[in-house]
DNA sequence: AGTGCATGCAAGTATTTACATGCATGCATG
DNA sequence: CATGCATGCATGTAAATACTTGCATGCACT
């Protein structure tokens, strides 16, 4: 029923590509909310605000609206690795700053995310796509820590489990959010910064630390 | 078909009790794995063994099933007190012996924790079930944290992101065990250890503690 | 004016699913 | 032996659901 505004760059196809994305945004809201079937296409259809024949005409079946949604996870790591890349005053700085760019892609991708999760076991390649989110910010930021410990920046330690307790922390605080609705009663930018804190000094610690 | 064996102590209930336990256990493993939609009334009969009919005269409705699971989750907060309580040599172990008790808890609860998960946005008192296994873990240790500080036995900080990093580490630990199936490629124990290090130490910090 | 294209609408189909009913079986206990 | 009780089995039902088909409408572009 809407029309396209004319835009010769688009060609005739804005208007299809208006209602595929109406679709695609109603189903990531739907399944990501009440899993893959509770996200009948006939809900989809009612939230998009299209009919349910219309789905049809887009989308062979359901499962080929899931697997379209399940394209935006990728490519992560680069994104990961460029928060991590540039010139930061000290290493608070570049954890503070890493925490928010990870805290970010998690939300910017929260439907598909919890998708991924519910649906873990109905789907199995979904796993990977899941985990490699976490597993990939992990990796980047040990890969870090290691060429910090090998410049004599940082003491030798355990990186791994660094990483790994990090990037919990905001996996943790992302879920409690955003599926739990938990409320964790502190700001996060200020749990990005105390996390990055105690990830440095600990809590039995002088802060004796140079830089 | 099976019958009890002869236990006066437990009546003519036994035989029922078995059927009972069978259904409920099928259904909380395929609720945990397929949510609950996913985990037809069908296939519970089929994992438990009994005829589906058996299904509906144990249980008024299949939602009474799942309310039935669901009463799993409660006193969770005794255990956790409990495990921090006691003696130890120093605050390391007691964060260990902290670490091992609250992962035991989630892995012993896994299937309901994750149909909670899953159903979160379909029955919504079941959000505050599944909340309540960490929050409480992090409120319990958060206050022991407290504690410390006041007796002088640790530095005053920030004790309640100490206490949520420290839970969220094993949270996610448990999360990628049990639901996605990576490989933090650490055992537990050692990933207790090494938390529990990085908590108290930080990784940029001069090991000079006095515990 | 005419053609194509995206959509709406009405109706239908085959399957799945939660749940019901009636009947038969077999054990246990009085 | 008789009664009760838990269960199996066959069958049924009403609703939901993924997906189809046929037809009408209205805009866009030629």
């Amino acid at each position: 029923m809407e029309h396209p505004p004319i835009d010769p760059s688009l060609g005739g196809k804005a208007e299809e590509q208006e209602t595929r994305e109406k679709i695609l945004s109603a189903a990531r809201q739907l399944m990501a909310q009440k899993g893959y079937k509770g996200a009948t296409t006939r809900k989809i259809s009612e939230l998009a605000g299209v009919n349910e024949v219309t789905i049809f005409r887009h989308f062979k079946t359901k499962v080929a609206i899931l697997e379209e949604l399940l394209k935006d996870i990728l490519d992560v790591r680069q994104q990961l690795e460029q928060g991590i890349q540039g010139e930061y005053a000290d290493i608070k700085q570049l954890l503070v700053n890493y925490a928010r760019t990870y805290f970010n892609l998690l939300v910017d991708r929260k439907e598909i995310l919890m998708i991924c999760m519910i649906e873990a076991d109905n789907q199995p390649e979904v796993v990977k796509l899941f985990s490699s989110l976490p597993v990939t910010a992990v990796d980047v930021l040990c890969n870090k820590l290691k060429e910090f410990e090998e410049q004599g920046h940082l003491p030798k330690g355990d990186p791994c489990t660094a990483a790994l307790m990090f990037i919990s922390t905001f996996f943790y605080a992302f879920m409690a959010k955003y599926r739990v609705n938990v409320d964790l009663d502190i700001e996060e930018e200020k749990l990005f910064e105390n996390a990055s804190d105690i990830l440095l000094q600990g809590i039995n610690c002088k802060k004796t630390t140079k830089q």
